[in-house]
DNA sequence: TTACGGTCTACAGTCACTGTAGAGGCAAGC
DNA sequence: GCTTGCCTCTACAGTGACTGTAGACCGTAA
């Protein structure tokens, strides 16, 4: 399987697959004599889990660290768990903020009633906050 | 005032300062003999409405469109509104995706029971969605 | 054989800043 | 007058996670 099949298999652009072999997310891959990169369905499997986790919000370095763990399957899954617990805490605190965020907007937009810029509220509430 | 009065007075950094000047969402600012700027009362209050939209989440392309319109109060005010609303759609969005996202990973988070890593689902639970 | 699409490397661009280096300004204290 | 210490200046690199582009090469089907 070439880059291309890769990128369909697992939805994600071509570049991106280069990008993460770069950051050693992915492994560096084997070449066929031309120098095309050869992926395996092991590689699609990696690549899925990568995106996965990306999709769930980890940072790369967190993903590594995941990917480390999944290959070493004796160690202890806390450092997994303490990964996995300070994100989901994290974006419980982003749903929070931007409930806010939505409360204020909401309020921002309601006190527009149309007409000209200088009768309109939608400024002065930006502004004032 | 200088740079860091004005920095102090909006709570913004000097560097974020210079750099809204860069890409003009502040005015050039006038300078002393020796070369520092200097800002005045109307540059603490159009800094906080920047700082003010950004908190909300605007672009600052979106900033600078808003600035306009301030500074233009005979015009209709439907870009203001148009802006504010296609924000607050967006924001909608996200908060729907983020809580998706939050009860996924609340679903990962309780998988773990501690242990092995081969025995901890976390890693599986992010690999499968 | 020629066209077309896939792949290669290398690098610039995105967004909204943040940080750093090295030089110069300014006021207070000795 | 000199030093100390903080402020400001310009200019540029770095962040995160890609995305896009240029120019060259590869592979195959008509």
């Amino acid at each position: 399987m070439l880059i291309g099949g890769l990128a369909k298999a697992t939805n994600t652009k071509v570049n991106t697959i280069r990008f993460y072999e770069d950051i050693g997310l992915m492994p560096v891959a084997a070449r066929t004599p031309s120098g095309q990169r050869i992926y395996t369905d092991d590689d699609v499997r990696r690549l899925s889990f990568i995106r996965h986790a990306r999709a769930l919000g980890f940072s790369t370095d967190e993903v590594r660290s995941l990917i480390e763990l999944k290959d070493t399957p004796d160690e202890d899954c806390d450092i997994a768990a303490q990964i996995a617990a300070s994100h989901l805490a994290s974006v419980e605190h982003r749903l929070v903020q931007l409930k806010r965020l939505r409360d204020e907007l909401t309020n921002v937009v309601s006190s527009c009633s149309g007409g000209k810029v200088i009768d309109c509220r939608i400024i002065e509430s930006i502004a004032q906050r």
